[in-house]
Formats: C-alpha cells, structure tokens, sequence
DNA sequence: TCGGACTCTGACGCCGGTGTCAAGGTCAAG
DNA sequence: CTTGACCTTGACACCGGCGTCAGAGTCCGA
C-alpha cells in the first residue's frame, strides 16, 4: 500500500496526453465521461497526478478492444491497476461478453453484405477479363 | 420524336413508396441524392412512372450489399433494367471493388478487435479469477 | 363543408469519439 | 512589454441513411 507521502509528480494536460499517445481533448473527453480525475491548479489548469498515465493507458486499451465510453466506466474499479490481471469483476465481464456479442453480430452482419457485395462482383465481372492484374498472390 | 406516347401510369410518393417497400422519406433522399427523378404534378405532388419502381429496387439491392448512395450513382445508367444482368461498365465494377476493399478492410479491423477482446475474456475470466494462468482452451 | 389521409419543404436527431475553431486567461522567456 | 506556447470552456463538424416532427397545402368522400 502506498500512501502518496510524497507529493506525487504533477503533470498537465498536455503532458499526459503525450505521455498517454493521445490528445488534450481525448483526455478532457474521458474526465467528462467520469473515466479520470484531475486537480486543479489555483490557475484553472488541471494537474494529474502520474498514476492517471496508467489509468489512461488502460483506458485506451479497452476503447481500442471494442469497448465504449459507457463500457469503460465499469472497469473503473480496477482501472489503475494492471487491468489485464485484475480480478475482473462479474459485472465488468459481463460488460465484455454483451460488447462481445454486440461485436460478433455487427461482423456477422457486415461479413453477410460482404459476401453478396463479392458475389455480386463475381457475377457481374465473373467473365469479364478484370483479370489482367496480380490480385494478391497471398492474403 | 417521343416514343412514349402513351402516357405511362404515374404513382405518387406513397404507392411508390408502398410498392417498393421504402418509405417516402427515403425517396426523397434518393432524389435529392440525384438518384431518381421526379415530375410535378399541378399541386406539386411527386409523379413517378411504373419503371421507376425498377429503378428504386435496383438502389435498394445496390445499398442492401453494402454500396453507399453516392456508390450507387455511378450505376445509373444501368439501373432501369435488372442491375445483375447488366453489362456492368468498368467504372462501376472499379466502384463495386473498391467499396469491397472498405469493407474487407473494416470487417478485418473489427474481427481484430473482437479477436483482442475475446483473449482478453478468456484471460480475464475463462482463466482464473484470482490470479493469473496460463491459457486455456476452454472457450 | 368537414374530417382525415396524403403531400409538401425544411430541419433536427442519431451514434461516438474526437478534430477543430472561437475567444479568452496564464505564464515563462526574450 | 511582448511574444508565443500552453491552458480554459463551449460548441459545431463529421459520417450516413434515413426517422421524425413542425407547419402548411391538397384532395376525396360522406
């Protein structure tokens, strides 16, 4: 357990986004949806304290795993932490699963119109000397 | 010389709409988007002919597989007859691939994405709660 | 003549995560 | 003092195919 006896190092907005790879208003836009937290300094400016990279950090990586804002939100909990080895609570799977579904469904529905748009295609350039190209010779 | 003597039958918004199962809203966009046309009548209703019934099914099968309206403009000189029996003009079949590529392109981001977030369940929860394990095939 | 069904144009809402102005305050360096 | 980099809040733009409401005109049958 650590108790923040030392000041922690403060850092601005700035700062942190390019600690994080984000930008100023990506990170304006997480304290908004209440993922992060900020002091303010007696100038107005928000000052984060260094741990919040870590929250931030996580936070990216379920924004970019599939997950919304709103999603982010019940992972707070474990946030500031490694998130990948955190307990996971009931809640916070559950969470996963339903965006895992939703995710599987909009494949689904996208591979569908995918496969009529290519057999559309092989259908109406099926014959057709498209073929004078490499295509791709591996995938 | 106009070969259409015969005054073909005129429908308005909502028969057509009817008899090409959209809405009326939806034709409007498809006009405004320069996809259909329209005449006026006296009143300023919309007067479509019968053919125009083909034309709306052929944007609606182009949209359905996955085109967008501004995709489905380059098929309109073809999109009075049956569209997949058409002699498909090299621009459109460039289009039709090209909007295939988005798509490919998108469903592998997304199958990426789930891909990521289904590890990350199993980790998180297929695994073990409390403390971390090694993979398992379980899922 | 009245009600109700249909049509018109115009415009905002949606979904989501920012990008990007606008208009201004703060602060360190030259 | 002045520049200029950084910060603030607030709000519009985006992408796309419509849904939906508002306010008003048109037409037909009873």
């Amino acid at each position: 357990m650590r108790l923040t006896l030392m000041a922690e190092p403060r850092m601005r907005i700035g700062e942190l986004a390019e600690a994080t790879g984000t930008t100023p208003r990506a990170l304006r836009h997480y304290e908004q949806a209440g993922l992060i937290t900020s002091v303010r300094a007696a100038n107005g400016y928000r000052l984060y304290d260094a741990g919040t990279a870590v929250r931030v950090r996580n936070v990216r990586h379920l924004l970019d795993v599939g997950l919304t804002l709103d999603d982010v939100r019940v992972f707070l909990p474990c946030l500031d932490g490694d998130v990948m080895a955190a307990p996971a609570s009931e809640k916070a799977l559950r969470v996963a699963a339903d965006r895992l579904a939703v995710l599987e469904a909009r494949i689904a529905a996208q591979v569908a119109v995918r496969d009529r748009l290519a057999a559309a295609l092989r259908e109406a350039g099926g014959g057709v000397p498209r073929r004078r190209g490499r295509e791709r010779p591996a995938a």
